[in-house]
DNA sequence: GTCTATACACAGATAGAC
DNA sequence: GTCTATCTGTGTATAGAC
């Protein structure tokens, strides 16, 4: 069992990412607005801000399909017709938002293991990396699996392809890791499945560990204990 | 460990078990049409497992908001009226699914676990139980997840409680098991936790699952292995 | 760029014949 | 008990003033 548990904590993950919750917005213009009569990007992205903050406040409560324009009209702040100013259909809103947070996720995962070597360290802070990804965009990453089913056929295809890549980061530690002699001979694929589940917990039952004073860091050290009960075992 | 890995496989359990679909729909005419024009029991029996079997494949594909009264007419071969006259609203329609569910299976899971004694073997049991139970019920098991936060006030508290009494019979094992000393001590509240989300993902993606072959048993066997790895492993 | 007012389709729900 | 035909409210989306 390794000793690097003084790594990363959430605050300083925060810090050190390259992220913005701006770049969510302005990668949504970018994609979007261009053919839109909006011009101005400060303008779209603050609108943009209120309007997917909106979307995910009423989701929570009553799913994508139970909220109707007039409800993120309200929420929003914004009119009927600035709404449609930014989308040129409920739908379109909705694929936006799963592109945009995939798109953006995709890339701070990749970043984050770049660097590290060691197959089982390399999964542990693809895992950390994770799920405190998972807490900051988790109103993103409830809505994401929630309303996947929603998804017109390609984006759908994309969600799902999304979700087996993480599986296979996973997958492809592990056998590194057993390559190396690192780890037990296991069924990785089966167990990528079950860590896979781990990390969604987290944000699906958001409020249930929030109540219970569970903190990311403690989760994060949770899931890789029972991985490494699982895996360093002596058999 | 223990060597009572010959258990119950499924097709036992559905041998063996006093439930059958039809106590399902049974219980939803009790419930539900007493005070309606329909008296006939077979009669009713038959049609609910129209609308309810309808209900399910409509539900999956798009959710119960995404769902009209004009599409469940279409998949059940019910009119619209026949449809109102075992359900007032729709709204109606989805409580009474997820209140017959949630009592069923809090039957079923009750009688699986009564006669065992041993903390882990009741432990062994119960999940195993639970994964059975959910996959003789997988799309009850998936709608009720997915729709739970659709429910009324009411109604969302009850499958909540139910959540948590799910947790709560996984604890009460482990304690009891660290009491007798065959088990770690552990942080059991987070552990439980973890293991009810290995559970639900089987329900939750049985497409992936059904795709790779991987059949309920293994899957059982795979999270039982992974307990006796976090929970057996001497320190 | 944003608003108000409105078009028009479609949803849930019911009446009443059979 | 089940059907068809229909009512009425609400949803998405747009037109056009500012």
């Amino acid at each position: 069992m390794s000793n690097d548990d003084k790594s990363t904590d959430y605050q300083s993950y925060l810090k050190e990412t390259s992220f913005r919750k701006e770049d969510f917005y302005r990668q949504a213009f970018i994609e979007d607005c261009k053919s839109t009569r909006i011009k101005k990007e400060k303008v779209a992205i603050k609108n943009l801000e209120k309007i997917f903050e909106a979307t995910f406040r009423i989701c929570t409560r009553k799913g994508f399909q139970g909220m109707t324009m007039r409800d993120l009209s309200m929420e929003s702040g914004l009119s009927m017709g600035a709404l449609y100013s930014y989308f040129a259909t409920k739908e379109e809103l909705l694929n936006t938002l799963e592109r945009v947070g995939n798109y953006q996720i995709g890339i701070l995962l990749n970043e984050s293991v770049a660097k590290v070597k060691d197959p089982l360290d390399k999964l542990r802070v693809y895992i950390r990396t994770h799920l405190y990804i998972s807490e900051m965009l988790q109103p993103w990453f409830f809505f994401s699996y929630m309303e996947a089913k929603n998804l017109a056929r390609r984006e759908r295809e994309k969600y799902i392809q999304a979700e087996l890549n993480t599986e296979k980061a996973i997958v492809d530690a592990l056998n590194e890791g057993e390559k190396k002699g690192l780890v037990r001979n296991r069924d990785h694929q089966l167990a990528a499945s079950v860590i896979k589940a781990m990390i969604q917990d987290w944000y699906l039952k958001r409020g249930k560990y929030a109540k219970r004073g569970t903190t990311v860091e403690e989760y994060a050290a949770n899931i890789i204990e029972w991985i490494e009960s699982y895996y360093l075992q002596t058999v």
